[in-house]
DNA sequence: CGCCAGGTTGATTTCGCTCAAGCAATGTGG
DNA sequence: CCACATTGCTTGAGCGAAATCAACCTGGCG
């Protein structure tokens, strides 16, 4: 049922819902046309790798149901999230927009269904209408912002703090509201993950959730998570105001 | 002397060296005329102020001589420097692209000259010459990436570690090689300033500061450094290889 | 001269990493 | 079906790194 919805949505970017609130609202109707005769759609189970470092950009990917991680590794093997992307969001358009090598890994959290655009497309659409250029600008301007805010972050607050961001940030994408005010999800990484996200060891991690639960803010169970006082969360990392 | 130079560069966009190396090098002979003719050349003081959080754009500004601090700043007020930059670079691009207000604190760290062009020069010069819009992508997405890699680095080395690369990557700049090998420069910043750069408090700075000389890696007196075995302090830090 | 900003140094405590063991869930080959 | 590894997570002990608090130095500067 869920497959068929998400076989519907991909069946033609004319009638997608999240082309509206994408980079490719600003296309016309004969434009997206084109975008829909062009694209593949594709399923990826969970754990799949959608790009990895270091190959050529032949296209970009856009979700149209599930989650995606993208991962960025040093020399020494370490691997860092970088983000999470979800529905609607349009991947690996900086490697394709200068020509570039992959410089992340791509993979599905989830079963995942993306559609693949390829280069000489989305070159084409670039070249047809500027605006869809605007976009991309916009989207990359404003990851740069994210990248930034999250450099101050991680200059700024301690593990825990670190943390309780991260968590604030999730429950924004995958929380649900209770009646009585408290917010729950699933998360969508392993802790593990999350503890490479804050920069920090997975035992630091587990004994960070272990106080968490402590003070009565939160309740872990699994990769189900409770926050029983958002709101005390929220004041404990100040974040930066919005008009900065 | 050296301010006659600085003004003799800064007389026309079409003489000035730094023009070949920068986004405005895709301009042509007319193009770069108009911008020289709508250029605001002018002098600051080191410490002065020449853009802050929260203004709106009314155009960018172009290094021509000098150093220049971008910062950035959080809620409680920790301002933490999120680059330098230097003759050549464009500062301000962000904003104006997108019609945004300054995010950034942009301060002289050393007497500077800088060239102002207001909004509707770049954004008539963006209309007519495209490849201009491509060169701002461009170097969007490369502060991208150095923010990603900053932030893997973060996650990844000790204060030590994130201090001798910082270390190194001035050195870069700011860097002169004597015939012995070893490397010495003065530090753009703060002893504060660099510790905020690498999320420690001066007095840790200090302290590993402190170390490096007792391993005779390196001597510090006031804000002149001279690394002693800059190649032993490379194999510490093992950069991000090139070909992620 | 006092004052102050920038920097150093010391003592103490907190935090987070390392190493190591243990546990539950899952998978696998016999 | 069991014995056995594997994976993901938790817990504990010990230790080193870094934050905090505080004193103190040093070179401008009014």
């Amino acid at each position: 049922m869920a497959k068929q919805r998400g076989h519907l949505r991909g069946a033609s970017c004319l009638t997608c819902q999240l082309r509206q609130c994408n980079e490719w609202r600003v296309l016309n109707e004969e434009e997206t046309r084109l975008l829909a005769h062009h694209r593949k759609s594709r399923d990826y189970r969970a754990g799949e790798s959608i790009f990895s470092v270091g190959e050529p950009s032949h296209g970009v990917y856009c979700i149209v149901s599930g989650a995606v991680a993208i991962r960025k590794s040093d020399a020494e093997g370490n691997v860092v999230p970088i983000r999470i992307s979800y529905p609607g969001d349009i991947l690996g358009y900086r490697s394709l927009l200068l020509n570039a090598h992959r410089r992340y890994h791509s993979e599905a959290l989830s079963p995942s269904r993306l559609c693949f655009i390829d280069k000489p497309t989305v070159k084409m659409l670039l070249d047809h209408n500027p605006a869809l250029g605007q976009q991309f600008l916009q989207r990359i301007a404003n990851d740069l912002s994210d990248a930034h805010d999250h450099l101050v972050r991680n200059a700024t607050l301690s593990n825990r703090g670190k943390f309780v961001h991260l968590l604030l940030a999730l429950m924004n994408r995958h929380g649900c509201t209770a009646t009585d005010g408290s917010r729950f999800m699933e998360l969508p990484l392993s802790r593990r993950d999350l503890a490479s996200m804050i920069g920090a060891r997975h035992e630091t991690l587990s004994r960070i959730i272990g106080r968490l639960e402590e003070d009565g803010l939160a309740r872990f169970s699994g990769r189900t998570v409770h926050l029983t006082r958002p709101h005390s969360l929220l004041q404990e990392v100040r974040q930066p105001s919005p008009l900065d």
